[in-house]
DNA sequence: TTAATATATATGGTAAATCATATATATGAA
DNA sequence: TTCATATATATGATTTACCATATATATTAA
């Protein structure tokens, strides 16, 4: 990992958030950001697609469903650079995940 | 500042090594820029004025030259992050520091 | 068990948007 | 005027969005 590729994977609305609420919450799945960032499949999927070239998440699917985390094996540099991050601008996700978990509630599809 | 706006600011060769350098030697000025990154004048401004623009860096008139630093009121989670991003990662612009200082040592333009 | 269907996720193709570079020109201090 | 720096415009390159489609797993019926 270099920090200009972790910088430009980070660098686009979608893919930080995603990081975000995968490092926030431990995992999540497509679906789950699908619910959480209000946004269509194949988008969410794009853009964990490049965060998984960079292995900058890791995907495990488990039964019909692909679960993020963080990948284990992401620079310690790297990880605390996110958590940073995440731990100093909950006013950035905080509403994703508040739709995340009403989603949920609501029993979603996932 | 957003998290966003500044990973999009440092997802870039030529601003990232900028910043990791400004962060290092606590100040630069454009021809310094010019000698570590062996580019022309204009590229190393224009990047610069968008490092400006997203209050990352602080340029100083002083005399002929405009010195740039790490923007005093940048929050303390970004200059974490850049300086977190520049300890663990040297060999991403040391070659560039070498260069300035070899440039300094010959009696470089300023 | 197999076949058919549904659901979750991924990807290919292309148009639109964004971003970087090169060149020329402008500004501002000495 | 000269030197250091900044900006404007045009062009080329990279990225993203959108639609359709493909793949992989799960479920249900026979």
């Amino acid at each position: 990992m270099t920090p200009l590729k972790l910088f430009k994977c980070l660098a686009d609305d979608t893919r930080l958030k995603s990081v975000l609420i995968v490092s926030t919450l431990e995992e999540a799945c497509v679906c789950d950001l699908m619910d959480a960032l209000e946004l269509d499949q194949p988008k969410v999927s794009r853009h964990l697609a490049e965060l998984r070239r960079c292995d900058i998440v890791l995907g495990e699917r488990r039964g019909k469903w692909v679960y993020y985390q963080l990948h284990p094996e992401l620079p310690d540099w790297a990880k605390d650079i996110i958590t940073q991050a995440a731990r100093n601008n909950l006013d950035y996700f905080s509403a994703a995940i508040k739709k995340l978990k009403q989603a949920k509630a609501q029993g979603a599809s996932c």
